[in-house]
DNA sequence: TTGTAAGCGTTATCAG
DNA sequence: CTGATAACGCTTACAA
């Protein structure tokens, strides 16, 4: 034997190697792995069947992109990573892709609006199949249907005007109507709801919207009022919790609705400041149930969103989709749940 | 002008249709593109610029990638997703990859430690150019070298047995050092620290092992214990805080150290059901410092770990290998910050 | 049933 | 400086 020079690294194995070591050319090997169903001579079946096993042979998948067309592959593109709804959300949808055989790819726009039409080019350029979005669904940014070069694509939690594709969120009317009714009949008369800045945002209109029906169906026995926070306006914020409180003061219970988990951390922090207690002094239903919400004073009733589930039923739609499924843009309006605790509670 | 055919979808162009619009060779085209240093002459630089504005043009990765065998992709695998912590330190790398013009491509485990390989192979496939691994880090998933197929990678937070590859985590002994003098120059001398079990990850066990050299350094003035806690052991959890308190009961201050978020939740669930006040009846200092630790009881004191850091800093570490840095491995040992809030303060 | 050969969109080698 | 041409790994008519 000769001194072999040290293999510098077996490279993958490609189909021109297993149609060598099996005896039989590239296409009957492509044939045997890919149109099963179409009967090879068992003879030949079997030779290329242990050819594979014995060179631990799997085919590229970006070959068969380029060469095929389709790459096994989502692309997700995702408002702000740092969002536990929107984790929650991908989380889902990656577990029903990677179920499906597909791959994720994920495009965080770090809630930059500019980089919408980059994300969805530069997954386009890897021949993604299809489009998970949940993007900031605002301003200029906004995603035309032909950007998506032809892709089929979902939206989720957050629609864009002119686009026909299929929607997956939360029932956000049903949602807000639940979370009213239970303070109503709580005995909670003055309301004040809480939201980011609605710019435009669906979701955040949805259900400012929803909440304004709610108090006019209760009018006048119920009074409400929507207050938009910012991040930045800690004093703002205090100046009407502390308008709310002393409402409560009158005679009349006050409560707090939080738009979102963000907007429930930042209530939750002016109630610190202002020396608020939950429940006691003010009450409050906030969307979203993070871990910590049993958590912060008599723990914090709120609205659970089905995340993972909005999130593999997002996943479900696309990959239908792929699969050739036509028809109209669907919406799918998943039911939040509403779980009591102490700052809702009787009192 | 003739009743043009409804053009089915101008499929992207391709790097022919810029040669022959510009008049030139698909070489030529490519090298304006590629290698701007080697000049070509002036006039056929403007004409080849100027097809691939009026076309549009961009190459296709999948292409490039199959035949210059770059991808411009890096794999990111997750131990598990839903951990804040592996999310944050997600949201750091895939920054600065996508700064530096590569793409993620994310894995999630969802903690279920047989699909590692799969994670791996799935990647590599896709012909990434290197991996940044968070993965369970113990039993047999174990990433070898090799496995890799032969690709750069980076560990966060947890090291592989035999893994000749770059390591970047927090400075746990240092962080654990800083936790452990501030509760006992605040006079805590019963000392508890509860981890996630220690199944042999490295994290884990570098913790358990400062928290045991700190408590030494100390002894005899203080005592510490260690408490292994499942998620489903309850009562047990419950057993070991009354024991504890009941030794601060006997004169000596004592307090909780939890080994990450995922115990802190325990811990407060925990603490509520016993009907204990963190920083009154136990201090408190738990590692990671997620957003709501303010907000529970009179704010927990917390090991603030620098996650997004972490996170650019493994990329950085894996786009200095592909751009050919050599030499041995290296280790990356960023420093938390212990923030003090009521769960530890006087009292 | 199986093999041959022509792409898919790039890059790289090698002449001219 | 530029243009053919051969890969890259795979699929798929088209022949045999």
């Amino acid at each position: 034997m000769s001194a072999a020079a040290p293999a510098p690294r077996p490279a993958r194995a490609t189909i021109a190697d297993v149609a060598k070591a099996a005896g039989v050319s590239k296409a009957t090997v492509s044939r045997f792995l890919n149109h099963r169903e179409r009967l090879l001579s068992p003879d030949i079946a079997a030779r290329v069947e242990a050819a594979v096993a014995q060179l631990a042979y799997t085919p590229s998948p970006m070959a068969q992109a380029l060469s095929h067309g389709r790459s096994r592959l989502i692309g997700l593109i995702v408002a702000d990573i740092t969002n536990p709804y929107s984790v929650a959300v991908l989380r889902g949808a990656e577990k029903a892709c990677q179920d499906a055989g597909y791959l994720v790819m994920l495009f965080n726009l770090g809630n930059d609006i500019d980089r919408e039409r980059e994300a969805i080019n530069a997954l386009a350029g890897y021949q993604v199949d299809g489009f998970i979005l949940n993007t900031l669904g605002r301003g200029a940014g906004l995603v035309d249907a032909d950007a998506l070069h032809g892709k089929p694509a979902v939206l989720v939690d957050r629609r864009h005007a002119g686009m026909h594709t299929d929607f997956v969120s939360l029932d956000n009317a049903a949602a807000m109507k639940s979370a009213c009714s239970h303070l109503v009949d709580g005995g909670y008369r003055e309301l004040l709801y809480i939201t980011e800045p609605l710019k435009g945002v669906s979701s955040r209109r949805e259900r400012t919207a929803a909440f304004g029906d709610c108090v006019t169906a209760h009018e006048p026995r119920v009074a409400g009022e929507v207050y938009e926070s910012t991040g930045d306006d800690g004093d703002g914020l205090d100046a009407a919790l502390r308008a709310l409180h002393k409402r409560a003061k009158r005679g009349k219970r006050a409560a707090v609705l939080a738009g979102n988990a963000v907007v429930t951390l930042r209530v939750a922090a002016a109630m610190a400041r202002l020396g608020l207690r939950f429940g006691e002094d003010i009450g409050f239903v906030g969307f979203d149930d993070p871990e910590w919400a049993p958590l912060i004073g008599p723990g914090l009733s709120a609205i659970a969103q089905p995340t993972e589930e909005i999130g593999r039923t997002a996943a479900t739609c696309l990959l239908e989709r792929l699969r050739g499924l036509e028809g109209p843009a669907r919406q799918l309006l998943l039911p939040g749940e509403l779980v009591v605790r102490g700052s809702s509670g009787g009192g």
